[in-house]
DNA sequence: ATTTTGTCATAAGCAAAGCTTATACTGAAT
DNA sequence: ATTCAGTATAAGCTTTGCTTATGACAAAAT
């Protein structure tokens, strides 16, 4: 028996529908049925009566069930408690140097805090704000910080990023454009737009997305009308008509009034290479502390994402 | 987390050394590092203070550790009670028909009932005892048993089987035997021997033997002096020295005070093909009962063998 | 001091377990 | 009858865990 099964047969058990703990467990069905079917093998014992036969609409829990449910509940629950005590005797009064790219990522600043908070209630978080994606990971290596929030690629070898947000690239207007309406927007119909965009050297995809373009049909060399070296700036510059942008989707800008994101689409004649940009925790290949280690393994687990 | 880390954590914990715990556990020494090793990372604290480092010879609980090692105890037990109590309830009063293959595989018997009383106290277990080999496998066939603890090869595609006790040939002699004194024995220097044997029709591996022994350079043919129903007959003859036999290594012979054991050795000049002769728990393959199954299967994980 | 011994960690390859997609089955509703 | 909802079964693939072999490191022995 393990922990697993009871997990699955506990969701089982409280919907009383297969398919649905298997959604709320985000795994397949099938992949449900079979460690129920395993537990019940090793016990020896029916813990479900099935909706199929009995003429029942329902999966009901047999009487075996109902005892083995107050039990398996009982093991989750100590099972937990024991990784929180061990967590508040080992990691007492630690702290966690967390380094973010800028405030953009806020989002997922917060859901990372927020799970730092539940599990790891005795470690003391110290976020520290950096100006590019590459200087995250700088102080990575520097060991300035244990963890780094912020964008893919990778700089160096020597770091293992788990990425938490798939990004995609998007479009910005200003609400004023003429386009600010239009339902969708194809690569290829950019081509004659004016563009602002963040400097070269501080744009960790800069050369990826005029390849893009490229692969679109056109350049945007002689076509960016500005550079600018903060997000906050290439925002306003796109809120007063400057010219346009592409960003990526991490960033939420639902509170900027004056802007409208778009998403991009592949039409037959204007297909394109999507350029990543995604989102991860970094952090120090080896020799990890076992805090940055159980923190990264956490956070897939409790699908943050 | 799972349920094994627990187990091999108070594994670990109880002995206070890795490869001991391994051995207790029957894995590898890697293998319970590995798990242990995994199991640190999820909770994110060292739970022992390692043996190589720090100077010490010994491996020690860390503080968390300490706790943990509670806690997890009482999981395990948790668990162990939970599985009783659905056997309880589910599993009253069931009787179990258990099919043996005579008494000669007593050993093996004894054990299993051990088992059984163990792990499924509830269970009333039945034992018939039939002739040969074959017809347990007719009687499970036949559902008038639930289980059978007989001798390979199956001789129905229905049957599933377990292998319980890897057997090899052996030969028995008389006290009196010139031989009897000999640390080994090779098949070829067996030729000129008189032999005393089951009927061929109630034994299960009479030409294999045959066939053993042409390849070891002769034939039993007429050599055979005697042929008895009974391997309680066979054994009596062998002590007058009526002649020697072939017999399997799962019969305890060890109380027999005129009979010598003799295991097969292989030399160059005389190499041979050994018949296997392995006991096993024999079921249908399909629409094994809950309980059933919960036997063959848990027989495996105490380790019956 | 150097070698040997004891103990745990690491590495690489292999076997087993679990997961996914696709499909079959069964009783109920239309 | 036919469709629908719900679960079981099957087949293939991926991940996990296990094994054997090797490495690192400290203590004990020579």
């Amino acid at each position: 028996m393990e922990l697993r099964q009871l997990r699955y047969f506990v969701a089982v058990a409280e919907e009383l529908h297969f398919s649905k703990a298997a959604q709320r467990l985000y795994v397949s069905q099938p992949a449900l049925s079979q460690q129920i079917a395993l537990l019940e093998n090793e016990i020896g014992v029916e813990l479900f009566i099935r909706a199929s036969r009995q003429h029942l609409r329902k999966v009901e829990l047999s009487e075996a069930g109902q005892h083995f449910f107050v039990a398996a509940q009982k093991i989750l629950q100590l099972s937990q408690q024991a990784i929180e005590q061990a967590r508040e005797i080992g990691l007492h009064q630690q702290v966690l140097h967390v380094g973010v790219y800028k405030t953009a990522l806020r989002e997922r600043i917060v859901e990372l805090l927020q799970v730092l908070n539940r599990d790891f209630p005795n470690v003391e978080v110290k976020l520290v704000e950096f100006p590019t994606p590459q200087s995250v990971q700088e102080a990575i290596l520097a060991e300035k910080i244990d963890l780094g929030l912020t964008l893919l690629p990778l700089h160096y070898a020597e770091l293992n990023a788990k990425v938490i947000n798939k990004g995609s690239l998007r479009v910005i207007l200003s609400q004023q454009h003429p386009r600010a309406l239009e339902a969708s927007i194809s690569l290829a119909s950019l081509r004659d737009e004016r563009w602002v965009e963040i400097t070269r050297s501080l744009h960790p995809v800069y050369d990826e997305i005029e390849q893009m373009c490229q692969l679109a049909g056109f350049s945007r060399m002689g076509k960016i009308v500005q550079e600018v070296s903060s997000l906050e700036l290439l925002i306003s510059l796109v809120e007063v008509s400057r010219g346009i942008a592409f960003i990526s989707s991490a960033y939420d800008l639902s509170k900027e009034p004056n802007i409208v994101v778009k998403e991009l689409v592949h039409t037959d004649d204007s297909p394109f290479v999507s350029v990543a940009i995604d989102s991860a925790l970094v952090y120090l290949g080896k020799n990890g502390s076992p805090l940055v280690r159980a923190v990264v393994g956490g956070i897939e687990e409790g699908r943050l994402v």
